[in-house]
DNA sequence: CTGTTAGCGCGTTCAA
DNA sequence: TTGAACGCGCTAACAG
């Protein structure tokens, strides 16, 4: 959202985030587009209520009548209006996600992929997801808050979360349901789905060590989000397991997962006087950086630098070379959020509140093969 | 959407598809969040009317009472039900997009950058987007009917057009309010946004061209997609203009514009007797492949062969070397989208009803420098 | 200026 | 077995 392209401007004039509480209702423009049950009613000579009841399967309409009533709107092509069963029910039938964009994490390659296992699964359980765009920077609460108190949905589901996340917070304090896609080290129980990033580098890193680096270096995200830092304590796990030292030199924090970061963050390490052997990257695309900065420098990746990434995205298998990663699941993700959520909403015991997948490590060219000594 | 990893299976063995024409009721769980008029009004001893009335900003109120409503409103935190707002005015405030994927268009990565666009744009206009996600296989004009008659949606944004669109001839029939990302050959005028796939491959080869190219292959999609097409007309007409011949061997028409299709169609035009100095291809995601296939083969991009990409997608910039393509301005096309359709939904005039936006073209390195003769 | 009445389309009492 | 009456929360027509 950087450039402002467009020459339309504000046509308006209207800011959506001024202290302007009260929406405008919604102006003129009636259409008739759809049949309903009084038209069915009508045309049968029956009551609403009958047909209602008829089109629901009620026990109580003589089943000569409730066939000629699923006929009728069968061939009048009726679908009942979702708005107005929503009003009546109280529920909205509507899972919301908000989805927080910054400059960097617009091209996020998973979101894809998380975006349509959990729309498939949403349509599955007869359930639409909302989705609602925030830049990062605004008030995150109020963004819910606003989807809440308007009716909108009926619950959420989060992901992206911080060690201290305000959200979660808040959804908790005002009692609204909700799942999440990561943990946090706040203490809240709270049903969620995460990917072990800890276990998985520290598989990954030990996989580097087994290859017989003692030199491996660490890129990854601010230690503010909650896997950016589980990563690295299985980083910092797998060192000292095997009784190498952490050193602060070869660890590499960059503000967001995007290429370029990748790239410099590299170079740094290249540049050391001691340069490590292996590095392990907290993220694809950062990886796919780093393989362009060893490449710039002269270092053969996979025979002079043993690189392995995390998330498995899809063009992580066509990098020169192939790139090792820990790969995560997300369309079990996505399904499980869904499903997990839906129970909530529909008071069904949860089967599982705490859903922990390990991400299984792909081991591909980049993490090279078995060398000598140190 | 290949693997079934999930183990909860299809917990209500429920069929989507099916002819299960009456989708059941919200079933109970009823919860009051939050504050209504009803609430303000016996607060401050006022009929509901008035409370409504004042909140709108309506002339006919006392000034006085106004402000009480409105600070009683803010202080409690008041915001209008949606769903109650759009039964009233038979207006969902809401735009539907059909997301359909198959294997390959999951990870399309474009495809964010139209969502976050349009996503803002319609909350700026106060409108909410409805994704849902369909497999492609079903029937299209079928996904989109269903949520006109349970009344999801005022108005589509279409994307992906083929050159005979069902779903256009469907709406347009219907008479539902749409706007379209593409054109289509159909003889029916709707307002659409679209980039000239034409002119801008035209350009590209013609930078090939005068670069001293002159044998030039072709990598596109299927050609019943229309910008597929219109690209490959853009190519055949700069052959033209330059008197070049048209040989089939050179164009290679791939199933969808995947990394691997763009790799596997790369070989098959670098095992070619006479194999091209050039190619345009239609995605930069199969430009990728085949940038690897180059690669594989020894052949060095930019040096010994040029190539140009389309799409401009972030990773184009950090290729090696860096891929020369087209631009889609997806921000721009998003928000046109976005404003076009919500003015159709509100009667106001549209100030264009066919938008072409020209694809820059991004000179990086894989079209390399200025080469001698053929 | 305010309140009463009506209705959006549906599901759900409770009488008949 | 059917239908009449009510309410979900809101806006809108009309009376007072």
């Amino acid at each position: 959202m950087a450039e402002k392209t467009l020459d339309t401007e504000n046509v308006l004039g209207y800011n959506v985030n001024a202290e302007n509480v009260f929406e405008k209702p919604l102006t003129a423009g009636v259409k008739r587009m759809s049949t309903t049950i009084k038209d069915i009613a009508q045309l049968l000579h029956l009551s609403v209520s009958t047909v209602s009841k008829a089109l629901n399967d009620y026990p109580d309409v003589a089943p000569k009548t409730k066939q000629r009533v699923q006929e009728a709107a069968r061939s009048l092509g009726y679908r009942p209006n979702v708005i107005a069963q929503r009003l009546q029910s109280r529920r909205t039938g509507t899972l919301g996600f908000v989805l927080w964009y910054g400059e960097d994490s617009i091209s996020d390659p998973l979101f894809n992929e998380l975006l349509i296992s959990m729309l498939d699964a949403a349509a599955r359980r007869q359930y639409d997801l909302l989705v609602s765009a925030c830049p990062l920077g605004t008030s995150r609460p109020a963004a819910y808050e606003r989807m809440i108190k308007t009716g909108r949905v009926d619950g959420f589901i989060l992901d992206g979360t911080d060690r201290q996340d305000d959200r979660i917070t808040y959804l908790c304090r005002e009692g609204f349901p909700f799942v999440v896609f990561g943990r946090t080290e706040q203490d809240i129980d709270f049903p969620y789905v995460d990917v072990d990033g800890c276990a998985g580098v520290r598989q990954a890193v030990q996989h580097l060590i087994d290859l017989g680096h003692r030199r491996i270096a660490f890129i990854g995200l601010p230690s503010f989000s909650f896997c950016a830092y589980d990563r690295r304590l299985g980083y910092e796990a797998a060192l000292e397991a095997n009784g190498l030292p952490l050193e602060t030199d070869l660890i590499v924090e960059v503000e967001a997962g995007s290429e370029e970061n990748g790239y410099s963050a590299m170079i740094q390490l290249l540049e050391l006087s001691h340069p490590p052997t292996a590095v392990m990257v907290s993220s694809d695309l950062m990886a796919i950086g780093a393989l362009r900065a060893a490449q710039e420098r002269g270092v053969t990746v996979g025979r002079d630098l043993a690189l392995i990434g995390f998330d498995d995205i899809s063009l992580a298998a066509y990098t020169h070379p192939p790139l090792t990663t820990l790969r995560q699941p997300m369309q079990e993700i996505g399904q499980r959020l869904v499903d997990m959520l839906v129970c909530l909403l529909e008071d069904r015991p949860l089967p599982e509140r705490h859903v922990i997948l390990p991400p299984p490590l792909v081991i591909r060219q980049s993490s090279g093969e078995t060398r000598g000594g140190p």
